[in-house]
DNA sequence: TGTACATCAGTGAACGCGCGTTCACTGATGTAC
DNA sequence: TGTACATCAGTGAACGCGCGTTCACTGATGTAC
């Protein structure tokens, strides 16, 4: 939880300890709070009374209500990055990470649509974090890369020329054959079309286990 | 937008077709405002006063905010049923379906977002609307059977035994073959994958226009 | 080891705001004879 | 056509609530000599 203060473990002063402590508490009655209230209610005065302190004793830890939603983001993202990082980092293909993928987000689904559901109005992400997202890109296409070197992929369709010039501006960024481009992009969007309607209860009352919808697609992508 | 209303256009005194004027008012300052600030900030106090009227005169028109957002998902639902219906009819095929929903979501935004985005935390929609999301269903899984019966559609990979085993429970209800079921499903997920993303604004910085992949996408589950 | 000082966590009061909702009431619009 | 009545739209005051945030302050913890 709090593993970003925890490396530095040798210059942590008892008082650091102390604030890093009281900041992972209070990101967990946030989270909490956006299970049960959605991100929009997050309140910094309900958060101190469940931590049996008085509101204004937060702005201590967060300099505003905003900064404390941007923490959580920044903190989902990097968490994801990092998951789906691990188990790129072992070399077993989109199926693998298509699975971590999707216990990361069945881990948490609020703050799996924090990220991916509808934005939070209003509120725009620092440089940072879309930093952190841009790394997950990356994972996904080195990954859709390799699949396709390996032929562990299939580029189902040839990708419309179109498409894919208009991908070389972005691609400058992002050095990556087009087909990879294109297979990422269509990983990304089935993965998420499933999540998050299962994540949001649309599949409730269908009487079917989306995890099977789920391997149905993978399968079609990355056949075994 | 008052549609539903303006049906009973003779029965109609002056005063219902007033009520009805000002509820379609108050409805279209509610969309402007859940565009603006989302559906959790709705509020009738701010919509009321966008009007130029007292708060509380809005409780003529609606029993409370929760009924009010239930009227815009019930308008929203009602809305994408109508249009896929009517082009579902003209039996141009899933091609055509899909550029229709692609269409009404981009019309509205956050009004697709209402219906397929994150749930609004702790709301819970009554029967009849359900009732209409099942409607829009069964349009999406008479195309789907038409569309194989024709061989309009690739069936790809043969769907899993143990998924559509599954399936059969709810499929009591909707009567469709098998392999009819698993195209809607993945005909549903993946145009709302790609959809959902782009309306969040991920596609956002990378350069190339979403309707590309969205074709890309329809293409491989309906080739023309 | 003890004292003087600086740092920092947390409190309580306060400000201004907006919310949903209820209620008693006014005034306009429609209806019945 | 005119009068008496009922219906209904809208107002303003009020209730209780919670929000984010600022500020002056207390008291505990750590630091320097």
């Amino acid at each position: 939880m709090a593993k970003a203060e925890a490396k530095k473990t040798d210059a942590e002063t008892p008082r650091e300890r102390y604030r890093a402590q009281v900041r992972a508490e209070v990101k967990e009655h946030a989270w909490q709070q956006i299970a049960t209230a959605g991100a929009s209610a997050l309140s910094l005065n309900a958060i101190a009374k469940q931590m049996g302190m008085s509101g204004p004793a937060l702005y201590r830890y967060f300099a505003s209500r905003d900064d404390l939603i941007t923490e959580l983001i920044r903190e989902a993202y990097r968490s994801l990055a990092d998951t789906l990082r691990a188990t790129a980092a072992t070399g077993s293909g989109l199926t693998a990470l298509a699975h971590t993928l999707r216990d990361w987000a069945l881990e948490d689904p609020h703050r799996y649509l924090l990220l991916y559901g509808t934005p939070v109005p209003g509120y725009h992400a620092p440089d940072d974090v879309t930093g952190i997202s841009d790394e997950i890109m990356k994972t996904l296409l080195d990954a859709c890369t390799a699949a396709l070197a390996a032929r562990r992929a299939a580029p189902s369709a040839p990708p419309a020329p179109a498409f894919l010039a208009e991908h070389r501006e972005w691609a400058a960024g992002h050095p990556a054959p087009p087909a990879a481009l294109h297979l990422a992009l269509t990983f990304w969007t089935r993965m998420h079309g499933v999540l998050s309607l299962e994540l949001a209860g649309h599949f409730a009352g269908m009487g079917f286990d989306p995890a099977l919808l789920f391997t149905a697609e993978l399968d079609a992508l990355a056949p075994r």
